[in-house]
DNA sequence: ATTGACGTTGACGTTAACGTTAACTTTTAA
DNA sequence: TTAAAAGTTAACGTTAACGTCAACGTCAAT
């Protein structure tokens, strides 16, 4: 039950590159063990890499990560940068819920636009009645956002 | 009542540097008209840097935002481009929800971790029952780390 | 002995989105 | 008129997170 891997084994099992696993020893994110030259990775080392690729997935910067990997390592219970970081967790999601916010409204906008657009689509496949409704194609570009463009 | 502004103006009405706006006309995102040497922005530039920064807030690159500008300035009436748009930021609104998921078990997984680190303080604060339950920091890590296992 | 797979350390390249001088011209205010 | 304020282009600097060589060591198998 040999608990090591090899800098390959690991970059394999998360599907990285043998680089980015040196680079994140660069940066002190990881601290394998060494035989002769050669870097040992333990069962602590791959659980590391697992935090630093969750925090990737949530758009965590390896900084960031770094905090939270010296939270996972205490060697004396250091509770303060623990309620730092569950913070900073805090502000992050409240950043997520903000930026799902906007989106929405510029997915309604979009909405909007396609609706014009499919209007348009029709009119085109009729005979355009010129007098029917009077609304010009810049004025439906008004209504939906202000952009006019010349040059 | 003149619908321009200097650069300047922009910049200061958006928070952002001159540099920065004519960082966007270099990637084609403004076409200010010019007097002689000097940029003159009008309603239409506004509106453009507008977008951009919403863009911005959304996480767009300029790329993304650019195509987005695009869309709501057609010569013709394009649909494809719409298309394609309104799915891109659908992607982007459902990698959104994967991280808020990813989030909200991490989250989750803090506050475990907290309730371990109260407890620890608490015994710390009491005479060290010796083996009331050997539990090292290890074997803590992988009662908080294993709810999961995936990617 | 050679090959091939794997490992190692540099060190330079890349992309995005500007920041930061520098050197100069134009506009505006005193 | 002159000096400050604002504008211009050009070009190099910066950060993050690696990619991509290069040049070399090591070991098992042929």
């Amino acid at each position: 039950m040999s608990d090591t891997h090899t800098i390959s084994q690991l970059a394999q099992e998360f599907g990285i590159t043998t680089r980015a696993i040196r680079f994140y020893e660069e940066k002190g994110l990881l601290q394998p063990k060494r035989v002769g030259t050669q870097r040992v990775f333990h069962h602590s080392d791959r659980t590391r890499l697992k935090l630093i690729l969750r925090g990737k997935r949530l758009g965590l910067s390896l900084e960031e990560s770094a905090e939270i990997i010296g939270m996972y390592n205490p060697e004396g219970n250091n509770r303060k940068q623990l309620q730092a970081l569950i913070q900073a967790i805090q502000l992050k999601r409240e950043h997520l819920l903000q930026q799902q916010k906007e989106l929405a409204d510029l997915l309604s906008e979009l909405d909007a636009a396609e609706v014009q657009c499919s209007k348009a689509l029709l009119k085109e496949g009729k005979p355009a009645r010129k007098n029917a409704r009077p609304k010009s194609s810049t004025e439906k570009n008004n209504t939906i956002k202000n952009t006019r463009r010349k040059s």
